[in-house]
This record gives structure tokens, sequence and C-alpha cells, in this order.
DNA sequence: ATAGGGTCGGTACCATAGTACGGAGTCAAG
DNA sequence: CTTGACTCCGTACTATGGTACCGACCCTAT
């Protein structure tokens, strides 16, 4: 085990084989070398562990609202002592995180109050249009 | 007042010219009709208050993840009667939202413990790879 | 040894939400 | 009555993050 090919890596990750090699042409993913080895055979490309952390690194960045190509530079600097730059990056993004999830929970109260003011059956207002207007 | 041209209105709703013009195209602002009446001229199209909260109905709808296409949708039902429909509208939005707001809160405390771990001088780990691992 | 399913690599296409541009017309101030 | 800013409309282009398709290979089970 922890050696597959492109579609057993793509379904650990959560994501179509296109996907992976999407991510593969923008740099993200390794293209790992054919084992053209022992016995001058082999040429689908072989994955390992490391590359469904990597695949799994990206969603999950992806998921924190990092772009793929900050994402890139997230993976290079992994692999250098610029801490600060981490630190920077990672404070950015929590203070977008903050604004957004401020944002999303008005939206969220806006949306609960349109949904009780637009009760079942009856009359009244229902003001869609106005459902953002208070608070 | 409250009558002006299209530059003021995007002002106004905080987008650009062509923003609104793109919203017309898609149909979620009125494209008022030049006022060709008293005296023969007119040829430049006027915007109303109206035409100002539509505009901030759009980007607030926006921020609350639904799509320009859905938010064609509850301009629509705005003026009709159906209440369900927009009850199950909101509905489904504030469910993605509990999901989405969760995820980001999730985000925001790896990036925060990345943000410690990863601190100023020193040597260890600043583990970017592995931020999203533990939790 | 052959059939079928998977892989490779490149190129093309998609959806969403704009943004830019160009030429013609309009409008208000000087 | 001309200048300069703005408007109109159509069309084209952009960015982001994929998806789809192709012909050529490869690989495994029968």
């Amino acid at each position: 085990m922890s050696t597959m090919t492109i579609a057993k890596l793509a379904r650990e990750g959560g994501v179509g084989v296109e996907t992976v090699r999407y991510y593969q042409r923008r740099g993200l993913l390794e293209l790992p070398e054919r084992e053209r080895g022992a016995g001058l055979r082999g040429n689908v490309r072989r994955y390992g562990d490391a590359d469904i952390r990597r695949l799994r690194f990206i969603r999950s960045a992806q998921a924190a609202g990092f772009t793929l190509e900050q994402i890139g530079e997230l993976i290079e600097l992994d692999a250098t002592e610029d801490r600060a730059r981490a630190r920077t990056l990672a404070n950015q993004r929590i203070e977008a995180l903050d604004k957004k999830i401020a944002e999303l929970q008005a939206a969220r109260k806006a949306l609960h109050r349109l949904a009780h003011d637009c009760a079942h059956g009856k009359a009244g207002p229902c003001p869609i249009l106005t459902a953002f207007d208070g608070d």
C-alpha cells in the first residue's frame, strides 16, 4: 500500500482525476517520475502518502479561503525558514476570515428573520427585497 | 434629487458603472425608459431610489451567498405570493451558511494555531503543510 | 494475445462575475 | 457652439477553478 495511481489519489483527496492533473499543472502537486528503472519498464506515475497529504492540504487551505496561487506560496514557504512570512499570511487570512464570518452571520440573521416574517400561509409582507435592510 | 444617471447609481451602490450595466443585462436591474417625452428630448436614462435599493439588495444577497441567478429568482419572487418558495430558499441558504461558518471557524482555529506555532524567531516546526491536520 | 479500463499529455471548453473598449450620441458649461 | 465629460450599446476579454475530450499508450486479467 501507500503507492497508487492517479485515480486512487484523486479518490483519497475527494477530487476528480482532472483536478489532480490541474493541480500538477499549477505546480501544487508533484509529477512523480515514471519508474523507468527496474527492467526498462514502467510508464504510469505512482503516488504515495505524501501526495495524499499534499492534496488534502490544498483542499483545507482552499476552505480557509486561500487562492490556489497563495497555496502555492504556502507550499514553497513550508520548505523555507521564512516564519515571518508564514505568520503574516496566516494573520492576514484570519483577519479576512473574521470579516467574512461576521458578514455571514449578519446574512444568516437577516434570512432567519425573512423566513420567519414570510410565514406559512397568511397575509402580510414577506419582504424579500428589504430582507437585508434593518440591522 | 432621487433622480440620477448611471454613474451616481453605481456610486450609491458601491459598484462600477460596468457592473450596473452587467446587472441590467442579467435582468436584475431595470433599464428605465429614456425620457423622450416632454419636448422630444432626452436620451440618457435616469434612475431613482428604487434602483439604489435594488442594487443594494443585490449586493447584500450576494454577501449572503446567493448567486446572481438565485438573486434573479428572489426578485421575481418578491412580486408574487409564493411564500413557501421564499421560505425554502431562505432556509436552504441558512443551512449552507451554517456549514460555511463552521468551516471558516475551523480554518480560523487552524490558522491561529499555525501563527502561534510559527512564532517569531527561533527553531521548531512551523508546520504549514500540517496546519489543518489536527482537530 | 487480446480486450477493456486506466493513464498520459495537450488542448479546448465551461461557469461565474465581472471589466475593458470603441464609436457614436448627448449634455452642460463656458 | 464647441469642448469635455458622461452615456449608450455591443462585443470582447479577464480571472478563477476547474471539466471535458482526444488519440496514444500501458497494464492486467482472461
